[in-house]
RNA sequence: GUGGGUGUAGCUCAGUUGGCAGAGCACCGGAUUGUGGCUCCGGAUGUCGAGGGUUCAAGCCCCUUCACUCACCCCA
């Protein structure tokens, strides 16, 4: 029996990477405009990084983490998320020093021990960036603006922007006592898991899908109303230089998060169009982590984007075919050799050639020609040869003319436009 | 961790009350010497997920197991 991969972490073949190559570089397109730089961080660290940052409560570290000793005997874990790496990075290389603002995004693998389902697999990539050094809400403004425009050059559509505010360590204990005296007294109508956590996460219940929990706190207060003075301004601010840019945005005061460090502004990318995976991109402020975590109290913002939801939501549109600019068929052992030698030629060019190395015959090499959707065919065969010559096919003309062997190279750079880049 | 669904050719899937393993697509070859697409003809391909059981006989029935998948949970 062969060996498989292991569940949940996926190969990403030839004809799906193209997807991805095109995210990855409308991305940093976009992102550069912002101003961000890329960081690249390990993927693995200290467990107890994830534990201070993410929060010792929360299901990623309670029971989704891929952790382990190393060989000395030192708990790590394969990082479950990315700002917590990246926080670290920049606290640990002080960072802040070298500028009072940093911009930074980085790409890369991350793991969960889920079960895994459409759009939700053990090995995830996400593409995040994160704004550290400023609380003003013209930041929080601009993280979305480029997440707006990330999703508009990208071409998906059918996602919607929502953001809402989860106060910070002022008003946030406040509203979270009120919320747990409200849903105290509805405990029937709750569903067993919001039932066991309405004391230690009572905010999960407003996002509870039971049709019991949806009722029961369909009255419950909201969090925007309870913000503390300077959160409501932030947050208003926020709204006004949304509402500026004409970027489109919905409030949902029943959006919660995961990790803990969340403070004020928080936001989701949303689709229906992946099961019941509905968020492709989701963040906000956590303006507590950098100190939390041993670094001065700096704050920050910031997203991910979960790659595999976006190339589900992209599919395979994005991806024009590769053509070969030209395919050499040879007839016979000694054509071949030669088509073999101009065909190298072509490629230290920078021009994309093919050929046969199986010996077929010139109607199955035309054939593979075909398939591969070469423009030019170079027919090669022995009296061509012996007179220093070819005939050169126009694939989509239908056309062929004679060609000498020592002119092929300029005739194809000319009729392709095409020079390698680097060499000039 | 919990529940449902599905495992048959490279892919998508048929397969009758248990009776020789199938189709379409893809692939390969050919249709007057060496010319693609369209058409036509021909060809190869299987541990029927794995292990066990019942039976003269199992893709089909029974048991076990694994994988994939969707949903819950949670999240990107």
């Amino acid at each position: 029996m062969s060996i498989a991969g292991i569940k949940g972490m996926n190969d990403i073949l030839p004809g799906e990477v193209e997807t991805w190559q095109f995210l990855e570089k409308t991305a940093r397109e976009v992102f550069r405009t912002y101003g961000f730089s890329e960081i690249r961080v390990p993927v693995v660290e200290k467990t107890e990084l994830f534990c201070r940052s993410i929060g010792e409560t929360t299901d990623i570290v309670e029971k989704e983490m891929y952790s382990f000793e190393d060989r000395s005997g030192n708990s790590i874990s394969l990082r479950p998320e990315g700002t917590a790496p990246v926080m670290r990075a920049l606290v640990q290389h002080k960072l802040y020093n070298l500028d009072s603002i940093n911009k930074l995004y980085y790409s890369g693998p991350m793991f969960r021990y889920e079960r895994p389902q459409k759009g939700r697999y053990r090995q995830f990539h996400q593409l995040g960036a994160e704004v550290v050094g400023v609380d003003d809400p013209k930041v929080d403004a601009q993280v979305l603006a480029m997440l707006d425009q990330f999703f508009q050059e990208a071409g998906i559509a059918d996602v919607e922007l929502q953001i809402n505010s989860l106060g910070c360590p002022e008003c946030r204990p406040a509203y979270r006592d009120l919320l747990v005296a409200y849903l105290e007294v509805r405990l029937e109508s709750l569903c067993d898991d919001c039932k066991r956590r309405y004391r230690t996460n009572p905010l999960r219940a407003l996002d509870c899908k039971s049709t019991g929990c949806k009722a029961a706190t369909a009255e419950a207060p909201s969090v925007l109303a309870h913000l503390c003075c300077g959160c409501d301004t932030h947050f208003g601010k926020v709204r006004g230089y949304l509402d500026g840019m004409n970027i489109p945005y919905a409030v949902n005061d029943r959006m919660v998060r995961g990790l803990d460090y969340y403070t004020k502004t928080t936001f989701e990318m949303v689709t229906t169009r992946l099961g019941s995976q509905n968020a492709v991109a989701a963040g906000g402020r956590y303006d507590g982590l950098v100190k939390q975590i041993g670094g001065p109290a700096l704050s920050g913002i910031g997203f991910a984007m979960g790659l595999e939801r976006l190339a589900l939501l992209k599919g395979d549109e994005a991806v024009v075919r590769d053509r070969p600019e030209i395919f050499l068929a040879g007839l016979g052992e000694a054509a071949s050799d030669r088509s073999f030698l101009l065909m190298q030629e072509l490629q230290r060019q920078g021009l994309r050639a093919e050929m046969d190395f199986e010996g077929r015959s010139l109607k199955s090499q035309m054939r593979r020609a075909d398939k591969l959707g070469a423009r030019y065919v170079l027919i090669l065969g022995e009296d061509e040869l012996s007179r220093g010559g070819a005939e050169l096919r126009d694939m989509d003309a239908a056309t062929q003319e004679d060609v000498q062997l020592d002119q092929l190279l300029s005739v194809m750079i000319e009729r392709c436009g095409l020079v390698r880049r680097d060499k000039a």
